[in-house]
DNA sequence: TTTAAGTTGAAATCCGTTTTCATTTGGGCG
DNA sequence: CGCCCAAATGAAAACGGATTTCAACTTAAA
């Protein structure tokens, strides 16, 4: 999903919503369509504020719980306490590799992983709605320093 | 690992890290292994305050913590927001099912999807050193109620 | 026993998330 | 245009689970 149709389709969303567009949440969109993905509330939060001072923490807030509904975003959760939100960029579900030591988030995604999930699924009755695969390990840079 | 066994491990632990055996931890540890997996810290702590009102939140929780330092149970986070802990009943890893109707948790095991996470995980110069797999939807009994 | 170190429980604190509420703003309507 | 009102905003408060503090208590070694 590119940024032109992610702006439009938030609103899109907006007017069937009956909600209204702000000059915040178009400033909102737009950072975090240009900041990298998985950041925290907080770390969008930081970025505005430098530009855009008057822009409150819970009004960013917001706004990412509305683009996660509206389908833009996403909402992940990597064991460190806070919730993080990546764009959509495409129709194509992904997992995540996440480096211990330096933080870095690599995605993947294997059909093969995938198939192997739904049949384990089923064999214990269960029909998947969704799945949360992490790997957490050591990335090539961090192997190679110690 | 069987019942006794855990007590034994737990009681290495403590002398080993010149920790003392208390009659509060021996209480949370036995009700601990005699309730089913997967408890939250609050749900332990209920069940013993029935039994032994005079046990407070705070010493639970040390003392989960305590046992998974040990290594006899585990923590795990199922996204409600509340870390759950479960014994460590064989030394097998397991990932899991759970039901988002009923709440329903159920345990696997599955050696092919294992590897390709380590396969994956090479071809991204990756080494892991542990991993999150949760499957969510609906299990038989929630599916047929519909 | 005596004593030092560890433990306990109640209450306070932490910290990310969410809500409250007085005030401001968007945008439909005349 | 202005009016009006529902929606949005931002600061601050509330929330909820996890964690820490601290004075009183217990353990176990001497
Ligand atoms: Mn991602
Ligand atoms: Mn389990
Ligand atoms: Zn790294
Ligand atoms: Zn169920």
């Amino acid at each position: 999903m590119g940024s032109t149709e992610s702006k439009n389709k938030f609103k899109d969303f907006l007017l069937s919503q009956g909600l209204k567009s702000t000059n915040q949440r178009e400033l909102i969109l737009e950072e975090f369509l240009r900041a990298g993905s998985h950041l925290s509330t907080e770390e969008l939060y930081i970025r505005l504020r430098k530009k855009h001072p008057r822009i409150g923490y819970a009004t960013v807030h917001r706004s990412l719980k509305l683009f996660a509904q509206c389908g833009i975003a996403e909402q992940r959760h990597f064991g460190d306490g806070q919730a993080r939100y990546e764009a959509s960029d495409h129709d194509e579900h992904h997992d995540h590799l996440i480096c211990v030591s330096c933080g870095k988030i690599v995605e993947f995604e294997d059909p093969r992983i995938e198939a192997l999930q739904v049949e384990v699924a089923g064999e214990h009755g269960f029909s998947i709605e969704r799945h949360r695969l992490e790997l957490y390990g050591s990335c090539a840079d961090c192997s190679s320093i110690t």
